[in-house]
DNA sequence: CTTGCTGCAAACAGTTTGCAGAACT
DNA sequence: AGTTCTGCAAACTGTTTGCAGCAAG
């Protein structure tokens, strides 16, 4: 699996002519090996501890890239900060936000999906993404 | 309907102790007669001509009241700043946005709401609200 | 008169950008 | 060697805040 997204992303540096650096081959590996939705600042902070000289710029330029490549995806939640998700080989998949531990549980839901280009054909729009994000409270934050 | 959203306001107001002035007077005035999903810059710019001596905290403040008030949702597309739109007696609805025209269709749909309460319910999550952004391109911007 | 509201400017947070030097090919 | 990439700091954008004066109750 995390191969196969470093293999995603050589490809693409390759296609674009981009270089390989020790920078970029780390915040690779850290954003590979973190749990989902990392802002770019608590990557940044864990990058750091291996890599001290890393700047704030090159983490926000090499996650851009990431998105190009299609391995990552930008997400815009509620707390002002642009956070990042994995890709999965294509795989989408939308958010319950607990607001009050911050706990975010994926889902993915075939009836939501056909029910959208249902719609969506209705109106002669052609959906290229979606995101659906469910707010509220979740089992143990509820009692 | 306008008049209803002046006595929704006016009420909160009450309600809180909050006061009453030209300036929320006038911001609330021009929000309602607003087309749908305003910006705060958008807002202050339209508030400038009749009254050059409003600040931008101020609509940025009264704004917020309004959403306290329940006659405004905050919106977070992707464009970076905060839009703004009226709530029409509770009702609940989506956004199809074009990336091309950034036109805005709203739809609502009780498929997507049931799929939701079912999928919360089976995690014991409890929902507050939702917000569902369907991204892609309109019909005449799809040729 | 008391307290809340406003406008201003400064502060802020997150992100982007210009640039000189370093690093890749 | 040539060009891209990096780190730094400064710039920027959208938003918030502190404060002195103003205005509503």
């Amino acid at each position: 699996m995390i191969l196969k997204k470093k293999k995603i992303f050589n490809d693409y540096a390759t296609s674009k002519g981009l270089r390989s650096t020790n920078q970029r081959t780390l915040i690779l590996d850290v954003f590979l090996s973190t749990h989902q939705h990392v802002s770019v600042e608590e990557l940044y902070l864990k990058i750091k501890c291996g890599y001290p000289s890393i700047g704030q710029a090159t983490v926000y330029r090499t996650l851009k890239l990431f998105v190009e490549a299609g391995l990552a995806r930008e997400l815009l939640l509620h707390d002002g900060q642009t956070r990042y998700e994995h890709i999965i080989s294509g795989e989408h998949h939308d958010h319950m936000v607990c607001t009050s531990c911050n706990t975010i549980i994926e889902f993915e839901d075939e009836t939501i999906e056909k029910a959208q280009s249902e719609i969506a054909g209705r109106h002669g729009f052609l959906i290229k993404s979606h995101k659906l994000e469910v707010y509220g409270l979740c089992s143990s934050c509820r009692n």
